[in-house]
DNA sequence: TACAAACTGTAAGAATCGTTTCAATGCCTG
DNA sequence: CAGGCATTGAAACGATTCTTACAGTTTGTA
């Protein structure tokens, strides 16, 4: 029986896993550790692989087999229920401690925090590389709820480098954008519950077309993750509200769009500087 | 899947339970809930009964068998575990700094925990108020890089409550939608650096019109306060872009849909209920 | 473009698991 | 003390679950 803490030993060897073995590893960690806790089957189906993958992924971790993998996660899960502390904070009942405000600001900070471990950093990286790649294009779209990211990323994008697109399902059809989709093109999905059908589609198409896919979603994964090549996953933890939180998308998509600036360096800020005398607004104060 | 939780269920049932049954039940008790996360076999083990014991056991526990008794315990456990409280003692990790995804994260951290000192408590609860009146009109408007709060704010609000607007510039002229505001109406402006004219003038138009402005905007404050009823400032802290980070301007939206939703109750949930039946979306997963 | 390597899913088989049946045992009651 | 009822475990069955072998696909490279 192992001592190490499985969670740990999953994010140590992410960067040896492959891309459905990562997506297990993201499902696992953001329902630490209940989804391994399901029969392998139910654990392939949430991370939207097979069961043969599941299987792999176990034994790369050094595992004997998934029995083996279930009776590490039973027993750490054990030991840290009997803690003291822990066990303290498992019996508390849900504090409401005061207004609005405190209670909202200190849940996206919990958020924001689980959701460092969920976004995998290599396929961060990846998709660092592919938004600073000048020779593509770069198509953002959204869902109902997540159509705002979509937008923030397409603009913010736009002002780094070009060749950047918002699809906007409510001014025109998605279709006329993905027509002329090639391999060198890159479609940014957002898709957060509920998900919806056409953006599904759309990101379907696109990989269809051979174009490189990449989607933002919940813990859940929008079933779009079936035609992504990588996935991003950020929590989206409430305990207010029946509306999930966006705050840690907007932090990864900030992520990104620092990351992409990073990597172009002096081009991106030549172009930012273009941009500004193009528009030209009103600046007023004196920002750090 | 039931709604109760098992333990305690276990605790009621303990009389009517004969003798091998009740050491299954503190074997379980004693174990809570890891026991009965093994297989039935294990758990029959430990408590020194037959398999035979345990399937009938659980029947007197009023569940279907084994395996739907083994989902209840995840279920308690995963929703036990993602309280925020929890969730922080079991995430946190030794944090290595280096990446831009940490980085950008931990600043974005920061910058929340800043932004709950920055917004007054007061305004906030004004402001809610203000847009849980549903006699009062809404408009939502953004400048370039705060649009997209704008769009999320009107696209939230909606849901929950009639009358909101948002003035999108770049798809109609803000003028069509601010020559009838009145008295009763609230304008919403998000204006972060670098500050715009028309949006600081589009205020000015509403306050002059007399209709409630309310400000959300960064620590060196849009113009528009100067015609803003309510301002509410939040966070900007970036350490390695030149861009502001949004995500403290995010949680604040959140925040105020969160208390004005409360505020609202049943009402809003009727209309919620009424427009997702309207939309009728595709829902995979089953979230907590 | 073609080839090799890596990855992934399908499907079949092996192993394990949960349920049920039935007989044995213990316990209370008449 | 005998009869009946409740309780229990052994064992066999059927269902589920895990593993493995194989083939199709994709990806990267020469």
């Amino acid at each position: 029986m192992p001592e190490f803490l499985v969670g740990e030993l999953v994010r140590q060897r992410m960067g040896a896993l492959s891309a459905s073995e990562r997506r297990l590893a993201q499902v696992l960690l953001a329902f630490y550790p209940v989804a391994g806790l399901e029969n392998l089957t139910r654990f392939a189906e949430r991370a939207g692989v097979s069961p043969a993958t599941v299987t792999r992924f176990i034994t790369k971790l050094g595992l004997r087999g998934y029995p083996e993998f279930q009776d590490s996660l039973r027993q750490e899960l054990q030991e840290r229920l009997s803690s003291p502390l822990t066990r303290y904070e498992l019996t508390a009942t849900a504090d409401s401690s005061g207004s609005t405000l405190h209670d909202a600001f200190a849940t996206h900070e919990h958020s924001l925090r689980a959701s460092v471990d969920m976004v995998s950093e290599h396929d961060f990286d990846a998709v660092v590389d592919l938004l600073a790649d000048p020779r593509r294009r770069v198509l953002s779209l959204g869902g109902r709820v997540s159509a705002f990211l979509a937008r923030y990323l397409a603009s913010q994008l736009h002002l780094i480098r070009p060749g950047v697109e918002l699809i906007d399902p409510e001014r025109s059809n998605p279709a006329d954008h993905l027509v002329d989709l090639g391999r060198r093109d890159i479609l940014v999905v957002f898709d957060y519950r509920r998900y919806q059908s056409d953006t599904i589609n759309s990101a379907k198409v696109a990989a269809g077309r051979g174009s490189t896919v990449v989607l933002v979603t919940d813990p859940w994964l929008s079933p779009a993750a079936a035609s992504a090549r990588f996935v991003l996953v950020t929590g989206v933890q409430t305990t207010v509200t029946p509306f999930d939180s966006m705050v840690s998308a907007v932090a990864l998509t900030e992520a990104l769009i620092a990351g992409v600036l990073a990597r172009l360096g002096e081009t991106a800020h030549a172009r930012m500087r273009r941009m500004d005398e193009l528009r030209g607004g009103v600046v007023y104060g004196d920002g750090p």
